[in-house]
RNA sequence: GGAGAGAUGGCCGAGAGGCCGAAGGCGCUCCCCUGCUAAGGGAGUAUGUGCCAAAAGCGCAUCGAGGGUUCGAAUCCCUCUCUCUCCGCCA
């Protein structure tokens, strides 16, 4: 959620600053629901005054043994009168908080125009490209030989839901535990696990919810249960209505998932294999941090992400997403693109992403700034380090032999045995 | 699933219609005192929010959550959530 101070006090820029995102907000509109905001409020809050001392004063006559008839025949009316306002301003509140929830993070001025995918702008590139005297296989061509099965998938769930069997099962584990042992060991975060499903409060604290809920697979509960889609839902939630403590500071979260998308405005995207996917394992990387550290924070986030690339040896891309293409939530996004010999492109497998005090707000996530004393939001920043799934396809295409067989990389052997060759 | 107990500030804990944003204690911060340490004395110490450019100031809201009764609710009534204890079931 926006400041809403901002919206009182600088509504041309918040205006000016949505144009970014090519949203075209009714200032006007909205300025004469604040201003009747404005109005009730005060009214309402004038009558629960009077409401308080006229009471006040009842007990007080009582307890000098007065009659108290006459004061109270004063407040009759009272009570109806402060019903009428207080539902008419819990309605404009809910109008205004609506309206304040649809709407987008500012993006942050490095941000570049654009529209799509195709605006983004590439930061840089590492690693050669693998270069094979045959042709390479995509990851399908690769996998169902060794264990990776659509079919099943389907029959035990639908489309986009795979099994993987045997060494493939093994290596994704692989991946995840070398992921968690560096972010824990090299990166200095904090391993954690979470409940793989998490309540509305929680999704609107981190912006999946009202506007994405189609993203989402619910569970019919009462309350309802949704599916994380990723684990920044349950581990940002972690600071929900906390106020960290300054000497904490920076909070630095690993953990490991499962997540689940309904992909629902993806119909024919990426249909085959297994790179969007219903279900999919990832390690994501969240920090907490105090305002002056976010824009620092975002580029050693992304650093950790990448390194695990490098150890990998996996070629990848960096790029900085557009104004059109970076999520609602978002102030500024990395993403990293890893190349996929198979579909001869680089394809997003991690995004980072600084959210500033967008999520904090509405999570009333804070910390105690020592300076003035008082409780201020956080920064929260968060990104994928890495996608497991995306990940293992990286591998197998990468590290493909002319038979069919995938080398394992260096760094992943001693989480399978030693094992060198997958066949 | 059955039976019971509970939820109050950073923590413990009182409070049972008005004098309660809430006693007392612990903790924390600052000051004083004692050559150091231990002990002692004093002051302060919730959050959100409205009016306001902001501060100051003055309000409003908040005692698990949401409704209700009342001039007035931490306190009474209803619904829900969570925690704990016992029984049953269970990875």
């Amino acid at each position: 959620m926006l400041d809403p101070r901002l919206f009182r006090n600088e509504l041309e820029l918040v205006q000016q600053q949505l144009k970014r995102r090519n949203i075209d907000f009714d200032a006007a509109g909205y300025l004469t629901l604040e201003n009747r905001r404005k109005d009730i409020q005060v009214k309402t809050q004038e009558l629960q005054n009077e409401r308080n001392t006229r009471s006040k004063a009842i007990g007080q006559a009582k307890a000098k043994g007065e009659d108290v008839q006459p004061l109270l025949d004063q407040v009759q009316d009272l009570g109806d009168q402060l019903k009428t306002a207080e539902s008419e301003l819990t309605a404009i509140q809910s109008q205004l908080n609506s309206i304040m929830e649809g709407l987008p993070n500012i993006l942050d001025e490095s941000v570049p125009a654009g529209k799509s995918e195709a605006d983004n702008l590439e930061i840089s590139r590492w690693g050669e490209l693998p270069q094979f005297d045959f042709e390479p296989k995509d990851h399908v061509d690769l996998g169902e030989p060794l264990g990776m099965s659509f079919e099943l998938g389907a029959k035990i769930a639908s489309a986009r839901f795979v099994v993987l069997t045997g060494k493939l099962a093994t290596l994704q584990r692989a991946i995840i535990q070398l992921m968690l042992d560096t972010h824990t060991n090299q990166h200095g975060y904090q391993e954690t696990y979470v409940p793989f499903m998490a309540n509305a409060d929680s999704l609107r604290g981190t912006g999946q919810l009202p506007k994405f809920e189609e993203d989402l697979f619910t569970i019919k509960n009462d309350p309802t249960f949704y599916l994380i889609p990723t684990a920044e839902v349950p581990v940002t939630n972690i600071v929900r209505d906390v106020i960290v403590d300054a000497k904490q500071m920076p909070l630095k979260f690993v953990c490991h998932s499962p997540c689940f998308r309904s992909e629902a405005g993806a119909y024919g995207s990426d249909v085959r294999g297994m790179i969007r996917q219903h279900q999919f394992e990832k390690v994501e990387l969240v920090q907490i941090v105090t305002p002056e550290e976010s824009a620092q924070a975002h580029e050693e986030l992304t650093a950790h992400a990448e390194n695990m690339l490098k150890i990998l040896k996996l070629p990848y891309r960096k790029v900085l997403l557009c104004a059109g293409d970076t999520g609602f939530s978002s102030t500024k996004t990395y993403d990293l693109e890893v190349w996929l010999p198979g579909q001869q492109k680089y394809r997003e497998i991690s995004s980072c992403s600084n959210f500033k005090d967008f999520q904090a707000r509405r999570l009333q996530a804070r910390w105690r700034n020592p300076d003035t004393g008082k409780p201020e939001l956080v920064h929260t920043l968060n990104g994928s380090g890495l996608a497991a799934g995306r990940t293992l396809i990286a591998i197998l295409e990468n590290y493909q032999n002319q038979d069919g067989s995938i080398r394992v990389p260096d760094v992943l052997r001693q989480y399978m045995g030693g094992l060198e060759l997958i066949k």
